[in-house]
RNA sequence: GGCUAGGUAGCUCAGCUGGUUAGAGCACGUGACUCAUAAUCACGGGGUCGGGGGUUCGAGUCCCCCCCUCGCCA
């Protein structure tokens, strides 16, 4: 038994994520996480909500609530959807939390005595009447090159000049409109990656598991340009985790907070102390998955994201721990995602464009678009979700292959034998063959998975439910019935059996139908079937077992064709 | 403009370091079956592997040029 760290990356607070966000990390983890448990390892399985920034305290602001009360509310909504996806989370923190502050101050603390921090003096646009600095994203005016009315402080969207805000003409504040702004001098900490630049790039180098879209993307930040850049680590904003060296003050860093991809990935491990906290449990439960001096050292470390999420987590989270000269767990493998697209064009959280987790809900099951979420995950490359595909994927791989197989195997056995597992007969060499086609199958399906080639052991899934409507139509137990019923019993037994086995293969995709299979057959025993001759025979002859409601209701063109009316637009 | 990843049957995609008649699922056609959610099973039609050169006994698979899509960056 192995032990398998596993962490999702963390949501933003600010909103209900779409369908894209969804296959990008949350989901494949979760499908991981319960591959992982199914096969008997220990598992810690960590995502929490990223709570801290100006895009939350803005989002609070137009709410009209105190950004406290308004993460609190997102992260419960947040939290609620995770558990109508069947997310399994171990824990699901927050950012904001006491053991996230704590133990971000730590990190900056020892980062500073490694001398890894320096202070700069830097001049940032101040918003007299808003009372706070400015974001450069922040600060709107017209373009000095074009003439654009509009342009950013960062840039210009019309010409894509680079700017300075202090270059636009007429700035004023996005937030407020207000003009009345002044330049301030401002210290902020900058943790010094060139330092470690060296230390980053051989272990990434020695990640030679990693998938390409992963270190290509580390080394284009490692190598570009004038290489890996010192990156600033606080900010002027009330909304945060206070600057502190550890538990002590830092002078002149009165009032300010750390950035919020600084304290972000540092939320994993808090997250793991929360988790013990919430059990009451002690220190030790926690750091044996994090501090390789307390017992991680034999620790699987698997992190889930986008393609976006890369660099923060191959150079600047990694730089956090290695620069802190702590035994703290570095991540072991990075599974990252392209993009989900959406009939045609990108999904948008701010253009409200596409499914929303919610929404998705409100019209099916999770099951439903778990299993076409994960067969369709966006590995190799982007991919897109059309509602015709939708459609016909349900239908036909949940409604028809598998509902359809769990009820014409229950039904047919009640009809003929009653609702007890029948004791008449022996497996032959058609169950033999059966059993040794599964048992191969089963072994190349756990490869897939533990190799996280999500669509691949999605594909293989399927492959194993189809095989067991191949056997019931070769061995067409209705007509065997009529001259030989102990043939037809033993037909039956086994096609009962498989349904329990298939449940299990079957839960790390579809966890309500799955769970739904297992308790018509009557049984709790999720065991993995390692020994698939043992687990063809599990239930015993006169076992009792029951007939399911469908499984899976199948989408009628009338659905989609209104769904896809009523998601083609913005969302409201 | 630079960089990444792609462009393979109508659709969604597999095809590791080049090697027998290019694969799967869906869709389509034919047949079988009737236990089942008009489900299932078998068989079949269908692709000059974006275009053009080149290397090789042999290239979807390597090299060069071009076209197109997507994303990132400047």
């Amino acid at each position: 038994m192995a032990r398998i760290l596993i962490t999702s990356a963390i949501p933003y607070i600010n909103g209900i994520k779409h369908l894209g966000n969804l296959v990008g990390s949350q989901l494949p983890a979760d499908l991981y996480a319960r591959f992982c448990r199914a096969q008997g390892h220990e598992v810690m399985f960590i995502c929490a909500t990223d709570e801290h920034g100006t895009p939350a305290e803005l989002a609070a602001a137009k709410a009209g609530k105190p950004v406290e009360d308004y993460c609190a509310e997102m992260h419960q909504v947040q939290k609620d959807l995770a558990a109508g996806f069947r997310l399994s989370f171990d824990h699901f923190g927050r950012s904001s939390s006491q053991r996230n502050h704590k133990l971000t101050q730590h990190f900056a603390g020892k980062l500073a005595e490694n001398g890894l921090i320096e202070e700069v003096s830097e001049k940032q646009v101040f918003s007299i009447d808003d009372n706070r600095f400015l974001p450069d994203r922040y600060i709107t005016g017209t373009c000095p090159n074009c003439g654009y009315t509009a342009a950013r402080g960062d840039q210009c969207e019309n010409c894509t000049k680079q700017l300075d805000p202090t270059d636009l003409i007429d700035a004023r504040s996005s937030i407020s409109g207000s003009k009345n702004l002044e330049v301030r001098e401002t210290k902020h900490l900058y943790l010094k990656q060139r330092a470690l630049r060296d230390r980053l790039e051989a272990w990434i180098d020695s990640k030679t598991d990693w998938p390409i879209l992963t270190t290509s993307i580390a080394k284009k930040w490692l190598n570009d340009g004038d290489g890996l850049q010192d990156r600033g680590i606080t900010r002027d904003l009330h909304w945060g985790v206070p600057v502190k060296k550890g538990d002590a003050d830092w002078p002149g860093m009165e009032g300010k907070v750390f950035y919020v991809w600084f304290d972000a990935p540092i939320e994993y491990i808090a997250c793991t102390a929360e988790w013990a906290d919430a059990h009451a449990k002690p220190e030790s439960a926690w750091e044996r998955w994090w501090r390789t001096d307390k017992g991680a050292s034999d620790v699987r470390y698997v992190q889930f994201m986008g393609k976006d999420n890369v660099p923060f987590h191959t150079l600047s989270f990694p730089a956090t721990i290695m620069g802190s000269g702590e035994p703290w767990k570095l991540v072991d493998y990075i599974k990252s995602f392209n993009y989900l697209n959406y009939d045609g064009g990108q999904f948008s959280t701010s253009q409200g464009r596409g499914v929303f987790m919610d929404q998705a809900l409100s019209i099916l099951p999770a099951d439903y678009w778990r299993w076409w979420l994960l067969s369709h995950a966006p590995e190799s490359s982007d991919s897109e979700f059309t509602w015709e595909n939708f459609q016909v994927s349900v239908n036909k791989d949940l409604a028809d292959v598998l509902g359809n197989l769990v009820s014409r195997v229950t039904k047919f056995a009640t009809s003929k034998f009653g609702a007890t597992i029948p004791p008449g007969g022996e497996f032959g060499p058609m169950e033999a063959a059966l059993i040794a086609d599964l048992g191969s199958r089963i072994s190349a399906y756990a490869d897939l998975m533990h190799a996280m080639e999500v669509r691949k052991a999605a594909a293989e899934l399927r492959a194993i439910w189809v095989i067991g409507n191949e056997y019931l139509q070769a061995s067409a137990p209705w007509t065997v019935v009529k001259t030989d019923p102990n043939r037809a019993e033993a037909i039956v037994r086994l096609a009962l059996n498989l349904i329990r086995v298939y449940a299990i293969l079957s839960r790390p995709f579809i966890p309500t139908a799955a769970e739904a299979m297992m308790s018509a057959l009557n049984s709790d025993d999720w065991t993995w079937p390692d020994d698939i001759s043992v687990a063809m025979r599990k239930l015993p002859e006169g076992h009792a077992f029951s007939v399911p409601e469908n499984l899976f209701r199948k989408i009628t063109d009338e659905e989609r064709l209104d769904w896809q009316t009523r998601f083609s637009g913005v969302r409201t």
